[in-house]
DNA sequence: AGCTTATAGATAGTGTCACTACATATAGCA
DNA sequence: TGCTATATGTAGTGACACTATCTATAAGCT
């Protein structure tokens, strides 16, 4: 998957990981490889910081808690991240259409 | 429409657009906003540049021409053109599957 | 004991690329 | 005379996903 493409939608999956209860990064990684069918596979290098960028932006909340001696921050939802999220959908089926139309374009030539 | 969320696929839709027949790129921004229903409304400042890369990377060939005393730049695909279209096609279909499928996530929490 | 893998997090630096803002020029209309 | 549409172009910016690298613990194998 080349990486220009995923501009812009990345934190939509990001949030969507996190619709069903909280998720420490990691685990964020394997859901969405996982809900991808293995067609996601995210590095930590992407991960890490888009998700304290989301955090930044209010959209999720991070606390970090300790499991088998290994420390995790896990994130969660806030209200405007689920608002966000619902938004960013509604984005993206916006945006899918687009391409779409674009990419189907015009059957018959109609030249200039 | 967000940039950021365009990366990538512009070069398919550029190609689409050139798919039935040759244009100029002030042809190409007004099919690509037909076909999209006027969602999408390219800048010349992204148009063109994008024109050249295409045109450097051997997908398009350009030719001047003047028709009512202006000057034009008529693109058309080439062979490779074409079949960078239908990889390109195959992409965006993989592409939104997954990202599609991405956002629909885990419908049930199955926490870490 | 030594090695590898999986788990878990982080950061510095890079490269791509669509964008804004601006510049140029012709044709047609009011 | 000015405005709009047509037509092309460049310089510079900013966003952001990436690569490469680093740290650290636990579990499994030999």
């Amino acid at each position: 998957m080349r990486g220009e493409e995923l501009k812009g939608h990345l934190d939509a999956m990001l949030l969507a990981a996190l619709e069903g209860g909280p998720r420490h990064g990691y685990a964020v990684i394997e859901a969405l490889r996982q809900s991808t069918g293995g067609k996601l596979d995210l590095p930590t290098g992407t991960i890490y910081p888009a998700l304290r960028r989301l955090e930044q932006a209010g959209l999720i909340t991070g606390s970090w808690s300790v499991v088998a001696g290994r420390r995790r921050r896990d994130y969660e939802l806030t209200p405007a991240g689920r608002q966000a999220l619902s938004g960013r959908r509604a984005d993206w089926r916006d945006f899918s259409a687009m391409v779409t139309a674009a990419l189907e374009g015009n059957p018959w030539p109609s030249p200039a």
